[in-house]
DNA sequence: AGCGCTGCTGGACACGAGTCCAGGTTCTAC
DNA sequence: GTAGAACCTGGACTCGTGTCCAGCAGCGCT
């Protein structure tokens, strides 16, 4: 690994970070979602997280109020790197708004406790979390109305946006599996933009 | 008030609850949804609310093992308790589904602060929270179904499901004012069910 | 009236989260 | 190479939460 001046992703945590800060920053993420995978978010604190990153507890605090905080970042860094790829304008505007969302959805999916865990993260009434929260809901709401374009109405669009809210949060709680995420998302596209076949 | 033998909401405790021990979770669940008022969802404790009930903390928590599920209780009471209208056909099928929707929001909307907080509330991983969740969406499943009869797709009613869902966490974290809600379920519903005006 | 059971009391306790700070370590500029 | 700044350390401290238990009170039964 060794990344020393590698480009890490945009940091949420305090503007101005230097190298040493944002490498720092960088290990406790990258702790945070091994812990995750390992102990379950229940198990996750921010002092074993810290421990994880061989870091003080006290450092991981001064980036981190909470471990909402922190597990929040996850999701933020991993969504905001993700590749867009350009909108395709020949397939259906349902097809292009599944992309959309499932790439949203599916951004943690390939460990499912992340994905739990970071949903129910992202419900902190936390300052910092809530910062975050405003920063994704910004960005999904962009590359909606980007792939959508003129194919959709603004209420098409608050529809979407409200499903994957609710699709997320049903997942949080576990009243929905990972797994029937893409189905159902095709399905609600589908009815909301009365894709044509 | 001396509201001795009055049938008193089905509750969501324990089972077999003798009259004294529903008494006693009722002087509770009031007390709780005076405090969330006064004093708001963040400054609530079970001890708080245990005091201005008259009763010991110690007995609040032999009924209530967090805030959460006090406050998740309050809710589930409500909307239970919720007189339902009989189902009236000659209705658009998207009006039939807006006023279920908008019955299932607003059941504590009187005051905004006990609304946010229930939404938070709803949310927490708690064993006795997560087993008044699946109450509260059979039930709400339930009444959609029937007020939408063969009226409406499953896929339908998913997107219906899920978009409330997510309004209500857009309300609880603060991204959606309680007042905008009925315009955008309106609107949610008249898309999802097509409704020939 | 007296007995017994059920439910409430209240105070002590364990535990974990988040804060604070004085001192040590690493980086940067000269 | 050294001074000074920026950053990290580690341990102590506060505070709130949820648990436990020994004793007391109220209610139904005989």
């Amino acid at each position: 690994m060794s990344s020393s001046a590698v480009q890490l992703p945009t940091a949420a945590t305090r503007r101005h970070l230097s190298d040493r800060q944002a490498k720092t920053v960088h290990k406790l993420t990258e702790a945070a979602v091994v812990e995750l995978i390992e102990v379950g978010y229940p198990a996750l604190t921010v002092r074993t997280v810290a421990k994880r990153a061989g870091v003080a507890p006290a450092t991981a605090y001064t980036y981190f109020g909470s471990k909402e905080h922190l597990v929040a970042e996850v999701f933020w860094r991993r969504f905001e790197a993700q590749e867009v790829p350009p909108t395709d304008r020949r397939r259906s505007p349902a097809a292009r708004a599944t992309d959309v969302l499932l790439g949203f959805a599916l951004v943690v999916a390939d460990e499912t406790e992340v994905a739990a865990a970071v949903t129910v993260a992202m419900l902190a009434d936390d300052p910092e979390v809530r910062e975050l929260r405003s920063r994704i809901g910004l960005l999904l709401h962009q590359r909606l109305s980007e792939a959508l374009g003129d194919d959709a109405s603004a209420a098409a669009i608050s529809t979407l946006e409200l499903a994957i809210s609710g699709a997320l949060l049903q997942v949080g709680t576990g009243h929905l599996a990972y797994g029937a995420i893409p189905d159902l998302l095709a399905q609600v596209s589908a009815l909301v933009l009365k894709d044509p076949r």
